[in-house]
DNA sequence: TACGGATCATTGAAAAAGTCAACGATTGTT
DNA sequence: AACAATCGTTGACTTTTTCAATGATCCGTA
């Protein structure tokens, strides 16, 4: 039986005072899961960035090409790239700016919607696996614990 | 007055469902922290890979080539560079293995150690600056909650 | 109202990082 | 002894990242 994505044992150098070091671990997670995310989104012909990119596109919020870039810690350049992918694909349309025009409102279409939705399934697949280690409750926590780290408190 | 490296409020965009996919917290707690731990690491002429296998290197665990390359999810090319780098240097040298001469241990000289204490000093308060909106408590639940994740139930 | 500096998306070039196949040396297996 | 597999290394190739420059637009200020 092959394994499950992540370390399945803990490695020997894992002793080692840089196993606590949280840069350490949050780079191996990371790792893990992105190898897993893009793993589960191959067959929508999606990655982890395009994907992020096409839900933020779904949620209503209206995100400009700068705003994503910042909260996907993106140079604006790579949002261009990205776009243009999903947008050639039919999936998002760029609407111009309401306030500003000079920037490019990323909405979803109908189609996008709809590969979001069966895309959005497989990557909850695929972090169930990730966090297969973890009870619920201790999912629950982490994903509390990263939000409260990268925005204080939560509300 | 600067913002402290990660993003000081909530932006507006995490309100979308995707502010709690584990895949993208993970990655802007990583990418964050990578910026914050290569400024602390600049001053001694390190950066996030080579303090870790600066750090294994001096934990007394001998490892070889292979498994800091397989620890630190590293093509075994890129710990080549590294080692080589570090070994220039004179912080490490490579050793060779004690049952597999293929092998190449990779163990710290005196001046490696040495430099490694300073910058594990300067590590330790950059993870203290990244982690500043959690709690002791939350911070060793937090670093306890990734190694399970990674390497299943703690010891 | 017009000017000047700033911000937006976009392009393209340069630098850095990642990926991968091949090699000699060595190991373990048959 | 022969063979396949593994280790570190090299070099080529691709992908990603970074950054400066540009036209369009916005905003503050005179």
């Amino acid at each position: 039986m092959a394994t499950l994505g992540t370390d399945v044992q803990t490695p020997r150098l894992a002793a080692a005072r840089i196993g606590s070091d949280v840069g350490l671990l949050l780079a191996k997670l990371h790792a893990a899961g992105s190898v897993l995310n893009n793993k589960a989104l191959a067959d929508f012909g999606l990655r982890e960035r395009s994907f992020s990119i096409l839900t933020l596109a779904c949620s209503g919020l209206e995100p400009t090409q700068r705003e994503l870039a910042d909260f996907l810690s993106l140079d604006p350049s790579q949002v261009v790239t990205l776009v243009d992918d999903l947008e050639r694909r039919g999936l998002v349309e760029r609407a111009q700016g309401k306030q500003d025009r000079r920037a490019k409102i990323i909405v979803s279409t109908a189609e996008g919607r709809k590969m979001h939705t069966k895309a959005r399934a497989s990557m909850d697949a695929a972090e169930l696996t990730q966090l297969a280690g973890l009870s619920d409750d201790e999912s629950q926590e982490l994903k509390r614990l990263l939000r409260k780290a990268l925005w204080g408190a939560a509300e």
